[in-house]
DNA sequence: GCGCCATGTCCGGTGAATGGACATCCGGTG
DNA sequence: CACCGGATGTCCATTCACCGGACATGGCGC
C-alpha cells in the first residue's frame, strides 16, 4: 500500500461511485426521506448528475420514489443490510435471551456494536410504562456517554479512544464525563469488572448498566444493556451479565 | 476493440453504478460473504475492475472485509437499510402488537412487506418449540404459496399477478396452487374476507393464517401472519385480525 | 397571463474508468 | 525445494461513459 491516504478528504469525491455513496449518505434518521433538489443542494452536484444517478440508484431498488416525488432509502438496501452479520444474525441470536432480560426487568434493554466513531443500536426491547429513553434502532448514541458506548470505547482500538477524545468529548448533562483522564480510568474499570455503569451521564433521570458480547475468539462484538429511571438499577448488574455471556455462548456455537 | 464480449455476458451494464450495484447484488443469504475472485466470477467482471470497485465502497463502509479476506456486506448499509419506511420504522409500531399476538397464540408470528415478486420477512417472532419453518427475518417467501404472501397478491397490482402466474407458480407440496384459476379465485376470497388462509401449501405440517395491515390511505402495506402444526390454526383468524387492525391503526395515526 | 422552482432530457468535450499486463503472496504438490 | 495455480494488488495508455451547460416541461402562487 502506497501513501495514498489522501483520497477522500480534500474535496467532494471525483468517481462516479463516490458521487452515488454521498447521494446514499445524505439519508439520515433525521432526514429519511429527500426531494432530489435536496439532495443536489446536500451533496453539491449538478441536478442533470444527481437525475441520473438517482435514476439509476432506483431503478436498482436501492433508493424508492414515493408518490410525492421524494426518495427513500429503498426496500432492497433493508435487505441487503440484513445480511451484515453484527445486525441481523446477531440480533437472532440476542433476541431470545433479551426477552428473557427484559421480562425479568421490565426495564429498556439495547444491543449495540460499534459503527465508526459511535455505538449502533441495533436492536432494542421497550415497555411503554418505562423511562422515555432517546436512542432508537438503527439509531447511534455516543460511545463515552453510554454504557453499551463504554463497553465497545474500552474494548475498542486505542486509536479510536484518541479518535474520541481528540475530537473533545460532548457534555450532555452535568455527569457527563468530558474529562479523558477520567475516562480513561472508567474505561480500565470496564474491562477489569466488563460492566459498565452509567449514572445520567447522557440524560437526567436514566440509569443504565451494560456488559459486552464476545463471539468465538473472544473479541468484543457488542454490548447489552439495561436502562432504568433510578440509580437502583445496579441491581440488575448481575441479570446483563449472565444475559450477555449466555448470548456469546450461543454466538459461539452458532459458528 | 469491442471483439472482446467473449462469453458470458451479452450486454450487461457499462455503468460504474450498475457494476457496482451489480457487485452488491451478489450477496444474498445464501452466500452472505464473497472474496473478490467469487465477485468476479459471479459479476463477470475484470479483477482489476472489481477490486477497484469493491475497495470504494468497503471505504466507504458499504461493504466490509473480513480477516480471512473475505467480504461482508457493510453495517452502514443496514443503518441506511433502516431507514426505510416500511421495514425498521414499520416494525417499531408493529413489534409490541405482534409480541401481544405471540403471547396469546404461542405461534410463529410474521410480518412481511411485497418486494419484487415475492414477499419479504420484515420481522418473525417464533418459539422453541413451535413448527420448524423456512422464512427468516430479511428472506423472502413465494407469493402463491404463503399466506402474508397470498394478501400481499391479492392487493397488488394486476400487472403483479400476471407476471407471477407467467413465470408459473412452482409447487411445493401436494397442496401447493398451481392452477392460475385458482389462484385467482383464491385471491379474491382474500380481497372479500381480508384473510389468508394457506394449509401445507408451501411446506408439510404448516398452516397459517395472515390479514393485511393498511396504511393512513388505506392500501395495503404489509401482511400479518400466524404460523402453527395443525389446522385447527383457522380458530386464531380473529386475533389475527385484530391484530392486523390494530397495528393499521397504530400506523394512521402515526403518520 | 407571468415568474419561480423542481424535475426531466439532450449532446459535445473530456477526464475518469477500463482491462491487459505485471507483481506479489499463499497453499498445495511432486 | 522448486513449481504451479489461484487470489489479490498495482500500473498505465486508450477510450468511452460521464459531466454539465443548455433547453424543455410541469406545477404552483401571484
Amino acid at each position: 500500500m502506497k501513501g495514498c491516504e489522501t483520497a477522500n478528504s480534500p474535496d467532494r469525491g471525483r468517481t462516479v461511485i463516490s458521487r452515488a455513496l454521498a447521494i446514499l449518505g445524505t439519508f439520515t434518521t433525521d432526514r429519511p426521506q429527500l426531494t432530489l433538489a435536496q439532495i443536489c443542494r446536500q451533496t453539491g452536484l449538478r441536478h442533470a448528475t444527481a437525475h441520473r444517478i438517482v435514476g439509476e440508484l432506483a431503478a436498482w431498488g436501492a433508493l424508492e420514489r414515493k408518490p410525492g416525488g421524494a426518495y427513500v432509502v429503498g426496500l432492497r438496501l433493508w435487505e441487503l443490510g440484513a445480511l451484515n452479520p453484527r445486525a441481523l444474525p446477531l440480533r437472532v441470536l440476542a433476541m431470545p435471551v433479551m426477552e428473557d432480560l427484559h421480562a425479568a426487568t421490565r426495564q429498556h434493554v439495547q444491543l449495540a456494536v460499534l459503527q465508526g466513531t459511535d455505538a449502533l443500536v441495533v436492536e432494542r426491547i421497550s415497555t411503554a410504562h418505562a423511562v422515555p429513553i432517546v436512542s432508537q434502532v438503527g439509531g447511534r448514541v455516543p460511545l463515552h456517554a453510554s454504557a453499551v458506548g463504554k463497553i465497545l470505547l474500552a474494548h475498542g482500538d486505542e486509536t479510536l479512544l484518541d479518535t474520541i477524545v481528540g475530537k473533545r468529548l460532548s457534555r450532555f448533562t452535568p455527569a457527563t464525563i468530558t474529562d479523558p483522564g477520567e475516562l480513561r480510568v472508567t474505561l480500565a474499570e470496564c474491562r477489569r469488572t466488563g460492566v459498565a455503569i452509567v449514572r445520567e451521564e447522557m440524560s437526567r433521570g436514566t440509569y443504565s448498566v451494560a456488559t459486552r458480547i464476545t463471539d468465538s475468539k473472544d473479541r468484543v462484538v457488542a454490548a447489552l444493556s439495561v436502562i432504568g429511571a433510578d440509580p437502583a438499577t445496579q441491581r440488575l448488574i448481575p441479570a446483563v451479565v449472565v444475559a450477555g455471556r449466555s448470548i456469546s455462548r450461543d454466538l459461539r456455537s452458532a459458528r
